[in-house]
Order: structure tokens, then C-alpha cells, then sequence
DNA sequence: CCGCCCTTGTGTACGATGTCCACATTCGGA
DNA sequence: TCCGAATGTGGACATCGTACACAAGGGCGG
């Protein structure tokens, strides 16, 4: 098997048949360790054994192909969401599934950000635009972006009562904010190096506030 | 006058006399319009008229200045939080007073998110470290660093018994934690380019969870 | 007052990166 | 079969960070 760390062999076809995915490839590897600022074309293109100017023919520039890894980033945090929410023990009360639900959303997203720091750092770097994180190419499993499973767990809690209908508008940006700020702390921020465990507590207290004070 | 834009005309001295802060000086202006990743070292050095690698004479590398400019930017938020809650009306009330400090703690941190996202972005980004939130050259003018006056204004909330005793260990990351991520959604999430005003009441809907759920 | 030396700036150079342009190879359809 | 469009290659350029050797000049001991 061609090694993850050597420039790919080489290729006896001119053509390589499937450049575009192998960049994205190289790339979201740079970006895993190294964030978004170690993705640089020259070494993509070099791990998919290929002239540097070939990535040419398949994004416009750096940050096309930086927005590619970007979206699929985002797509592995919704992915993350919903593995949570599948792990909520099935329960008759449904108020406290959609409570389960909701808070998955949050434990999920704290969970790849400390697990794969340089994926979540790249999945929220967009340089002059981020609106993408609501775009196609950015959902799980499920179809559905980080977004709208914040917006689908929050409608949830409406409707089980425990979330008053009047402060359910706007309410993501709420939710969204305090977590996505802790994640910051915890990765490069104060709170990093925080043995999991604590991280997994603190987690757990921003969700408790955000529940609060939504 | 030296004008802003153009190279310094030159100098006639062959020392500089203060070339570090002239350093500083160019690349704080460089980070305000283009954020961190537009502090260039040689462009700054070509503001400050002097040959590229007279900078080593004072930083280390970029990252040294990078890190320079990173604290005189955090200082700036602290000296915002400071004006922002000189700015509270004086009240007999302590437990009001209290509040309103509180508040003007988060008001002042996103106003100067939105004020000056270039120099906020530059505070915040400290390439593998960033404990230095904390260090000495990040205080403003009352000496304090903003976490500082945030931990603060949490003991006055505290005393004024608005916030249980047994809530307040770690309430500051709570409370950061909200304020940091709104501040990122204003600035380059979906909430970028929002109106001055609906920016100002969606930082006072985010304060506002926080004072409920903290 | 003079000469020395440490500090501060200069010049040149190297490797790396993003990107442009002209050319080569190949695939797929007319 | 042949030809054009798609895909890769090669070479070149500007820019960046930074290393090394050298120059200028300010301050201190004599």
C-alpha cells in the first residue's frame, strides 16, 4: 500500500483519475495536524505524486481547495453530532429525549473539537465568509448540517415544553455561541491541555447554563 | 508628516531610534486591516523605512512580533471594557451597580470584536499558546487584563449576592465562553454584517442567558 | 579626547510558497 | 480515425521568512 507519509510513488497513467478527491485527501490530513494554515497546495500535490499546478485543474486557488477540506470538516462535525444523539439510551419520557437530544448536539461538537482540533479550527475557517457552514457540502449523515441539528433539537425542546415558544427565535445563536466558545478555550484557548475528563465537566456546565438561560 | 500609506520617506540617521515600537506600531495596523495572517514582517519593516532584517534585532521571528501585536491588541479590549464601564451610571443600589458592571464587561469585549475585528482576531490568535490572555503586557489602563476585570466583576456579582456562592468557581469561562463565540459569529460567522444595532441586542440576549444560567 | 566594541542596520542569498503561461499527453466522441 | 477538450508538466516570477557576513556608529574605559 502506498504509505500516508511519502509522496505517493508514483503513477505509470498521465492521468491520475481521481486528482480532485486525493487533494482533498492530502489536504484534510495537512489540516488535521497543523489546521488551516498548514494546507498548502505544493505538499498536497506532492502526497498525490503530482505537479503542483495540476491542482489547477481542479480548484481556482488555495482557499478553493482550503474550502473543500473546510466543508468536509464540517460534514465530519455534523457526523459527530449525530453519532451522539444515536448513543442517547431510548426513553419513554419524551421531554427527556428531547432534552438527551439537545445536549447531544452540544457534547458532540465539544467532542470532535477536542478530538480533532485542526479539523474543527479549518471546519470554522473561512477567510472573509463562513455562511458555507449551513451549505450543501457540509452535512452528515443524515443530510443535515451542524445547523439545522441545532435548530431540529432546539425545535424539539419547544415542542416538549421545555423551551417557552417565545425564546425559541434566535435561540441557536444562543446555544451556538456558548459552546463554540468553549471549544475555543478548550483548544487553543486557557482551558487547553485540560485533562478529558475536566473537559467532558466543563462541557457539561456550559450545556447546563445554555439549558438556563436559553 | 510621514505619511500612513507610503514608505517612510527615509531617515537620515543611520540608527532608527525606535524601531521596535515602530515595528509594533506598523504591524498593529497591518493586523487591524487583515487580521493576524496580515502581519508581515517585511512589510513592515518597509513601513518603518528600515531593511528586512533589522526586525531581528528585536523579535525573535515573526511569530515574536506577531505576538507583540497580539498583546498591545489584547491590552485594547481591556482599555474598551474599562471605558465601557466608566461608562455605567453611578447608582446607589450596589447589587444594580454590580450588574451593570458585569454587563459592561461583555458589552465593552464585543464592542471592540466589532470595532476593530482585525486587531480582536489578531488578541485571540496565538499560534500553539495563548495563556498570555493572562500576561503582563495584555492589561489596560488600570493595569488589569479582561480576564482580570471579567473574574472581577463575577466576585462584585457575587457579593451583591446575584450569584451564588458555589456558582462562582469556573464562572468565568461560562461567561467568556458565550461572549468569545458570539463575538466570533459577529465577526466572520453568519451573523457577520449584521446591523450595529442588532449586533448590540443580540450581545445583550447572550448576556442575558448568561446572567440567567450561570 | 581617543580608540575599541557591542548594538543596530544593510546586503546578499536560499528555500518555500502561490500562481501564471506555454507545452505535452491522453481520453472520448464525431 | 482524428481532433478537441480535459488533464498534467515544466519553467518562471514575485513574495515571504530567515541565515550569514559585513558596515556604521554610539557609548565607555583609558
Amino acid at each position: 500500500m502506498a504509505s500516508a507519509k511519502n509522496p505517493q510513488p508514483k503513477r505509470d497513467t498521465y492521468r491520475h483519475g481521481d486528482l480532485r478527491n486525493a487533494l482533498i485527501e492530502a489536504a484534510l490530513e495537512l489540516a488535521r495536524q497543523g489546521g488551516p494554515e498548514a494546507v498548502v497546495l505544493r505538499a498536497a500535490t506532492r502526497q498525490a505524486g503530482v505537479a503542483p499546478n495540476a491542482a489547477y485543474r481542479h480548484f481556482a486557488d488555495r482557499d478553493a481547495l482550503l474550502h473543500a477540506v473546510s466543508q468536509a470538516a464540517m460534514a465530519q462535525v455534523a457526523r459527530t453530532m449525530e453519532a451522539e444523539q444515536a448513543a442517547v439510551a431510548p426513553s419513554d419520557d419524551l421531554a427527556a429525549a428531547a432534552r438527551a437530544r439537545f445536549r447531544a448536539v452540544g457534547t458532540g461538537y465539544l467532542r470532535y473539537a477536542q478530538e480533532e482540533p485542526g479539523l474543527f479550527r479549518t471546519a470554522f475557517h473561512v477567510p472573509g465568509d463562513m455562511t458555507h457552514a449551513a451549505d450543501d457540502t457540509a452535512a452528515g449523515a443524515t443530510g443535515k448540517t451542524p445547523f439545522e441539528l441545532l435548530g431540529e433539537a432546539l425545535d424539539d425542546l419547544m415542542n416538549a415544553g421545555l423551551l417557552a415558544e417565545d425564546r425559541r427565535p434566535g435561540a441557536e445563536f444562543l446555544a451556538w455561541s456558548a459552546v463554540h466558545g468553549l471549544a475555543v478555550l478548550l483548544i487553543d484557548g486557557p482551558l487547553r491541555g485540560l485533562h478529558p475528563t475536566q473537559a467532558h465537566d466543563a462541557g457539561q456546565h456550559v450545556i447546563d447554563m445554555i439549558e438556563r438561560g436559553i
